[in-house]
DNA sequence: CTTTTAGTTCTATATTTGCAGAACCAAAAG
DNA sequence: CTTTTGGTTCTGCAAATATAGAACTAAAAG
């Protein structure tokens, strides 16, 4: 069913994804991002992974939940077939950055507190805190950027 | 010695970190980041944040090796004194950057063991690793604009 | 050389996390 | 109504993490 190579791929999503994932759900991840299959049933991702019920059903659920996969139907078929969610894929991007960014407002939180104005530490979150808005507001324009770069590819393309 | 608000920031910054760093160090961290006072010794540490010895040697050296802490000592005085690296700033926050964007190698690699090459995954992981790679050559490029501002904005100060 | 100090390492334990397998459930099929 | 199917939830249990507190160590002080 899968490559040597896509088992060890398998792995390496799996491992970057796990500060956030837990274990069974990024390999599920993992493996609808590398098969060259599209989608998967409740059973074929059970079976292709090895894995118990519970563990393919609560991984599964938390995908859904964090948005990363998404299921569809065929008509006359019960069974649920499972994918990499197509819209996780810049959103999710975004959503990473601005994570690392969210730190600003806890950030400005603690400068607001503090009573020593002069200090190295001071200065420095100050600077910390300057250098992560201006990020936040310098990424939107990137972001225009690669779409107008992108939309110029789709033409040469057609 | 710490105020209502303080501990809350400190609880914070500490959730914010404890995706990458276990809970004492998370809050040790914060103590840093937090507190007016710019440095402090091992049993301040300690009395501050209600740790066992083990708990705060463990989370100071976690720490220190992951360089998010720094340590100098007065002359005269066996004790170390820690705060927070002066180093751990915009550096940080490139690594975390670098971080997100080190998945698109991954998936460089998932691409070229594909077969299916007009497969929507495939497509889509294309693009996908197309806008990491052009904000990889972009981000460089934001960094030296804030470095420009910064530079004027330490002018006017002067 | 003995004592003190700053910090580390070891031992035991509590907490958390993740998983397997069984029991269970609701909707569809027969 | 009964059975089957697709999937969820529950009941442990094993492994990993994190912490306290004691024992220990190396270097400095006396």
């Amino acid at each position: 069913m899968l490559t040597e190579k896509q088992t060890e791929l398998i792995e390496k999503i799996g491992i970057h994804f796990e500060k956030t994932i837990p274990p069974a759900a990024a390999r599920i991840l993992g493996l609808l991002i590398v098969s060259d299959q599209e989608s998967f049933s409740f059973d074929e991702i059970r079976e292709v992974l090895n894995l118990s019920k519970s563990a393919t059903s609560n991984g599964i659920n938390f995908l859904i939940s964090v948005k990363k996969i998404d299921y569809f139907t065929k008509s006359g078929d019960r069974k649920r077939y499972f994918r990499w969610s197509p819209k996780s894929t810049i959103a999710h991007f975004k959503e990473g950055i601005e994570n690392i960014l969210g730190l600003s407002v806890i950030f400005e939180e603690t400068l607001s507190c503090k009573k020593e104005h002069q200090s190295f530490n001071f200065r420095r979150l100050e600077e910390l805190t300057d250098f992560m808005n201006f990020l936040r507001k310098e990424m939107p324009a990137v972001f225009l950027r690669w779409e107008q770069k992108n939309q110029q590819n789709q033409k040469y393309h057609e």
